[in-house]
DNA sequence: GTTCCCATGTAACGGGTTACATGATTGA
DNA sequence: TCAATCATGTAACCCGTTACATGGGAAC
């Protein structure tokens, strides 16, 4: 349920339209949530039904503007201190490591290194991502770069376990 | 669709029934790939319709044992040796933060210290686990302690990162 | 006038979650 | 006999993905 959240907290900065949110969700929400064009619209739709957005303008080409409402906010308020975000699940690298024994060894060496340069591959797409961002003071460039950092090490943690893995067996 | 590739892992080490399988979901996946009964069973007739296993023996209570076939072992390695993992996606935690400009700084303090603190609990849990687990020589032994080395480096690696992050603000 | 970009929506499908529904066997 | 455990299955619902469908406005 946190689709609706991310729509939320995009709106909060700034109103936007279905079109823009969209460009925000590619832009900067892509590895963390990403979402398609069919559920951002259907979202807002809900959203507005439910009080906690309003269609602030409309525009050319049918353009709708949609705005946070105080209700929206509060909603927003709520999810971000009150709730618990949902622990990791479902990793599809490890899953393939538990089933590591019923290929040869050979094999489940050769898995570990490959995990291992593809951990460094994004670890440099993400450094790369790092210098091509604008950094401004807003909301998005202090936080995104707190998320980034994240990216950093966990990309890292995850090329070094895959060596110490593959040193195991 | 990696739900049929975990019952397929799970049956190439030995034979057994839906209930068997919930078992070990629950025990040793239940962390990496959590799956509902009713998922269960439901893969397991598919499988069984594809060819990818068969009912090798029937029991008391209408147990239906399974195991897995040739063409279930070669879909296995295909997709642990030819197909990439997804990368991981969807972080509830990263999202929040991308959004705490919208609380108050001592707020979001506050969040990335719980956020630190909740890892901390978790690494614990990881460390309990591994003390009460008895590991043996089986294949899921030795699989299983990696895949935990990584969720005890994973919630370290988090703890740190909110207690950096957190300073920041 | 044609190409790009802006802009919104719907439909079909598949996977995951929760709840419902049923019943046999074992052991205290 | 009663409770726990073994055991299988179905139905409804929500969320996410992919594809389809349409058209206005701006710039060249």
């Amino acid at each position: 349920m946190s689709l609706r959240h991310a729509v939320l907290g995009l709106l909060a900065e700034r109103p936007a339209s279905g079109y823009d949110l969209m460009k925000r969700f590619e832009s900067s929400l892509s590895n963390v949530w990403p979402a398609t064009q069919s559920q951002v619209y259907g979202e807002l739709g809900k959203l507005a039904t439910a009080g906690l957005l309003t269609v602030a303008a409309e525009g050319p080409r049918g353009r709708k503007e949609y705005a946070i409402t105080e209700e929206g906010r509060a909603e927003l308020h709520h999810w971000l201190i009150e709730t618990e975000p949902e622990r990791f699940r479902r990793s599809e690298v490890l899953l393939r490591v538990f089933f590591l024994g019923s290929v040869s060894r050979f094999e489940a060496h050769t898995y570990l290194e490959l995990e291992a340069a593809r951990s460094d591959r994004f670890h440099e797409a993400l450094k790369d991502l790092e210098g091509s961002v604008e950094w401004g003071d807003d909301q998005m460039s202090v936080y995104g770069r707190l998320a980034l950092e994240y990216g950093l090490r966990q990309t890292a943690m995850q090329a070094e376990w895959a060596r110490w893995a593959a040193r195991q067996i």
